[in-house]
RNA sequence: GCCGGGGUGGGGUAGGCGGUUAUCCUACGGGACUGUGGAUCCUGCGACUCGGGUUCGAAUCUCGGCCCCGGCCCCA
């Protein structure tokens, strides 16, 4: 038997923790300035959940497993089926917009490797009911937001409309199977294999492959969009995708957000997504570099809801997290040290070590029955801001001895004065 | 699932064409030091990823597993 951790999944030290939740807290007070409040999900859900969804194809990924009682049930791939069925059992009648989010851990049976693990975790949320380019300029620009509090300045954050390329689709009655094939190659990027298969495809039009090889080459900022009306002036299956994207170009000037790129060959290998998608990457983060990937979906409908659209994205925390250029700040995460100088000032260590807790402040007590110099050693490492040391003749004065640990200083303070003395400074 | 590089005390490492007791740093425990901290000295603890093969002898060579790190595939 060996007490090894699964593969792909990862222990937390304290440091790392530190830097996770700082992470967390920031995002939270972000979204939170955004009125979206938090909710949870369980970990385990349905498995028909996600089949339904995305069809058997990614029981590969799935953490699937039989219950005691034969239920077919799965760890969670991700948070937004969840949070969809959360809406159909518990509240339909909740005033919409609906604003969510979520942090936790999600399980996917895949190759681990930098930056994705088998258990990972998504920060994210959704705007249940609030279809409108208002709506996603609001969550594009909290997405930016959150990179500029987290500091990250190398991100790029990619937005298509996916009705672009389903109102050329419906112009041209492409059949679905080839529809999937061809988002499949776009989402890739791949611009040989797309012109290769298009070109192999019998009864479609030249016009269609002219269209999408340029289409796909369209990346760059609010100007390509003429570029777009320009080459589909003829399709007008398109045009209320294109002016929902133009409105969201204005939008998003006046949320003071500028540095995106609009590109249409952002995919995301979805079929529920009914309007813009977007995707953010941070390039150093190389293979991972997408950090982040939301839009507008109508999922709710594939469950068998009214048709509500959505709009929703999830940070990749553990990606997020490797974005971050980290500065080791030292901190101190305990400020007091409670010493005894001598075995029978023990007892009243603890005494005073309560007092001080019960006034909120952060104390270390020795429990260890070790030798007074070890002790200050260990206050040392522990970076306290003070070190209070029992001894027999302080305490016959009713006093105990507090030292300041960076400049060395230390007062003689009655009992009765250590809170105030401490809660001071 | 595929390709490549790796795995030596808690952390970081040296050794590697086979050959006494496996190197050093750090961390940790104890002490020099009976009421005062990052120093010094002494001392203790602690490792060759696992299994098979070759050999008188394997950390070292070889094969396989496991795991880690990259890169593919995939990424709802």
């Amino acid at each position: 038997m060996e007490f090894t951790r699964p593969r792909g999944t990862r222990d937390f030290l304290f440091d790392e923790m530190e830097n996770r939740k700082e992470v967390e807290k920031t995002l939270r007070r972000v979204f939170e300035n955004y009125a979206y409040r938090e909710i949870k999900t369980p970990i385990f859900e349905n498995l028909s959940l996600f089949t339904t969804k995305s069809g058997e194809q990614i029981l590969d990924q799935l953490y699937n497993f039989e219950d005691k009682s034969n239920r077919e049930l799965t760890l969670r791939p991700e948070i937004t089926a969840p949070i969809a069925r959360l809406y159909l059992n518990e509240m339909q009648k909740t005033p919409k917009p609906i604003k969510l989010y979520y942090f936790g851990s999600c399980f996917r049976y895949e190759r681990p490797q930098k930056g994705r693990f088998r258990q990972f975790w998504q920060f994210g949320c959704e705007n249940i009911g609030a279809k409108s380019p208002e709506a996603e300029a609001e969550i594009i620009a909290m997405a930016n937001h959150s990179l500029n509090e987290l500091k990250i300045n190398d991100a790029e954050i990619h937005i298509n409309h996916l009705g672009i390329i389903r109102g050329i689709f419906k112009h041209f009655q492409t059949p679905q199977d080839i529809q999937d094939k061809i988002m499949l190659l776009i989402d890739k990027g791949e611009k040989e294999n797309l012109k290769g298969y298009l070109n192999e495809l019998e009864n479609q039009s030249k016009e269609l492959e002219e269209i999408l090889v340029q289409l796909i080459e369209f990346v760059g900022n609010e100007n390509i969009i003429e570029k777009i009306e320009e080459l589909l002036t003829n399709i007008d299956e398109i045009k209320p995708a294109l002016g929902e994207f133009k409105q969201l170009t204005k939008l998003l000037a006046i949320f003071n957000l500028k540095n995106y790129t609009l590109n249409l060959s952002v995919a995301r290998g979805l079929d529920y997504y009914t309007g813009i998608v977007f995707e953010i990457y941070i390039p150093s983060l190389g293979a991972q570099k997408q950090v982040a990937g939301g839009g507008t979906y109508s999922l709710i409908e594939i469950f068998g809801g009214e048709k509500i659209e959505s709009t929703g994205f999830a940070f990749g925390f553990d990606r997020l997290m490797n974005g971050i250029n980290e500065e080791k700040k030292e901190k101190s995460r305990v400020d007091v040290y409670v010493a005894p100088i001598s075995e029978n000032t023990r007892e009243k260590s603890f005494e005073i070590g309560q007092t001080l807790r019960r006034a909120n402040i952060s104390v270390e007590i020795d429990l260890s029955r070790k030798k007074f110099k070890k002790l200050i050693n260990i206050a040392n490492k522990l970076n306290v801001k003070y070190l209070i040391a029992i001894g027999e003749k302080d305490l016959k004065e009713n006093s105990i001895t507090i030292k300041d640990m960076k400049t060395g200083n230390q007062e003689l303070v009655k009992i009765e004065e250590i809170v105030e003395y401490i809660g001071e400074k």
